[in-house]
RNA sequence: GGGAUCGUAGCUCAGUCGGUUAGAGCGCCUGACUGUGGCUCAGGAGGUCGUGGGUUCGAGUCCCAUCGGUCCCCCCA
């Protein structure tokens, strides 16, 4: 069969058996994030394309040439590329901030980047994401990753399948010295440098640190701590001895300086050992102090996460964690005979109501097929309906485990089914 | 955006140096007491071999283009 029309390049449709899987880490996700006192939001999809170019940086490979821009008139728009920017103008524009303390939001979101689709990278992506508004302290920052590390945990992923990589980028304040310290390291080896890098050399020079291809020359590079101003430096410092006294294993990685433009302090990402391929970062995220204020709010400390969704499903799969099987019927009923029909379905729709998961064929198929349906189905009992059942008001159970069967009055069904479940 | 690789039934794949009606397994449908499943057996449906050109007496097999999938670079979740 041609197909005359598919799912575009890079999305996908979930089937219900995946479907399973989703809603099993959906479930885990709003629980867990339940216990650590956040709520849910659910903003557009569709956003102010400024909104990111703001954000996220106009700069940024995210914004230049990944956002899918939509034109209408004279506004433009975008799909979401990232999560963390609809959230900050949400706790703008409902004035979340006025009642002082902490907010904590949490959410699960599609998201959009238009790149050539590869392993755990897709056009349509899904991110569970978590931010925290209002608090400067270094226990935010504790406590945000050690909520991701025991989610990932929670899911049977172990421990040692997990990397989690940290980093701080300092602030405006002295993130430009160091940001000329790079520069000045990279202008000394300009020439061992890929062009691209030569080309950040101008725009944003920490992004030397994690191209891959210059990886052997920027070992070299300085790295940050120096030149952390006494705020930058106690904060990571703070952090570091708080993620010991949590047992929260971690390794510093002075090269993650992260894509996105609005990131301060404290960044760090979370990469598989399994399942992932090339793109094996199951999470990143970190703080960033400066942006609810650049986007129009009060100066306001912030931090988030946004985990894969599809890359934790596909790391789940690859290290065989638990993942749920789909649950079984509990009742097939069967007709034999047309006459049967309607009173199955009136029989299907009592049990159903009593809360036992309950099909039956729609087709006219023959009792034959209807049991095989109900074997199929994994259903336990067969609920049978016949003209001797009707004329008595009865229907012959049958045990599909057991073999047994009994005559039980059609008003009794659904509690003796219930009893021996 | 650049690159590699693949594209035969719903799924997983076979198809020999180009040769006649394109196969298997699984799945699906029907039947083996005209009111009863799982196993077994017997039948059956389902493919313009991604698409379009070309070479040839003849193309699923060779060539070109195109469209998709997968993976890699880039970048990031």
């Amino acid at each position: 069969m041609e197909l005359k029309y598919r799912a575009l390049e890079g999305m996908h449709d979930i089937l219900p058996e995946q479907s399973l899987l989703w809603q099993y880490v959906e479930s885990r996700w709003r629980e867990h994030c339940r216990r650590y006192g956040y709520g849910e939001i659910r903003t557009p999809i569709l956003e102010s394309a400024e909104l990111f170019e703001r954000s996220v940086g106009e700069t940024s490979d995210i914004v230049s040439k990944e956002m899918y821009v939509l034109q209408r008139g004279e506004e433009r728009y975008a799909l979401k590329p990232e999560g963390t920017a609809p959230v900050v103008r949400a706790y703008l524009e409902h004035g979340l901030y006025s009642g002082g303390g902490v907010q904590k939001l949490y959410y699960i979101t599609p998201f959009f980047r238009g790149e050539r689709p590869q392993k755990g990278r897709y056009r349509q992506a899904h991110q569970f994401g978590a931010e925290i508004f209002g608090a400067a302290s270094p226990l935010a920052d504790a406590e945000l990753l050690c909520m991701v590390m025991d989610f990932f945990m929670s899911l049977g992923l172990p421990a040692d399948a997990l990397e989690l990589r940290l980093n701080t980028i300092g602030c405006p304040e002295c993130r430009p010295a160091y940001r000329e310290a790079v520069r000045n390291f990279g202008s000394e080896n300009f020439n061992r440098l890929c062009k691209n890098c030569q080309a950040r050399l101008e725009r944003n020079p920490l992004r030397i640190l994690d191209c891959k291809e210059c990886f052997e020359i920027t070992a070299s590079a300085p790295p940050i701590d120096p030149y952390l101003c006494d705020d930058c430096r106690a904060h990571f410092e703070g952090l570091q001895s708080l993620l010991k006294a949590l047992e929260v294993a971690y390794v510093r990685d002075h090269r993650l300086v992260r894509g996105l433009d609005y990131y301060t302090r404290t960044t760090f990402e979370v990469v598989a050992s399994q399942g992932l391929g090339a793109q094996n970062a199951l999470c990143g995220g970190g703080r960033y102090d400066g942006l609810v204020e650049d986007l129009g709010g009060p100066p306001t400390p912030a931090l988030g996460v946004g985990i894969g969704v599809e890359r934790t499903l596909l790391v789940l799969q690859a290290l065989h964690a638990p993942v749920p099987t789909p649950p079984p019927l509990d009742v097939f009923v069967v007709a034999f005979g047309d006459a049967a029909r309607p009173v199955a379905l009136q029989i299907a729709q009592q049990l159903r109501r009593a809360a036992l998961a309950t099909d039956l064929d729609l087709e006219g198929r023959s009792p034959k097929a209807q049991m095989r349906l109900a074997n199929r189905n994994g259903a336990r009992f067969a609920v049978l309906l016949g003209e001797m059942e009707l004329a008595q008001g009865i229907a012959t159970v049958k045990d599909l485990h057991t073999h047994e069967q009994h005559a039980v009055s059609q008003r009794e069904l659904s509690s003796w089914i219930k009893t021996r479940l």
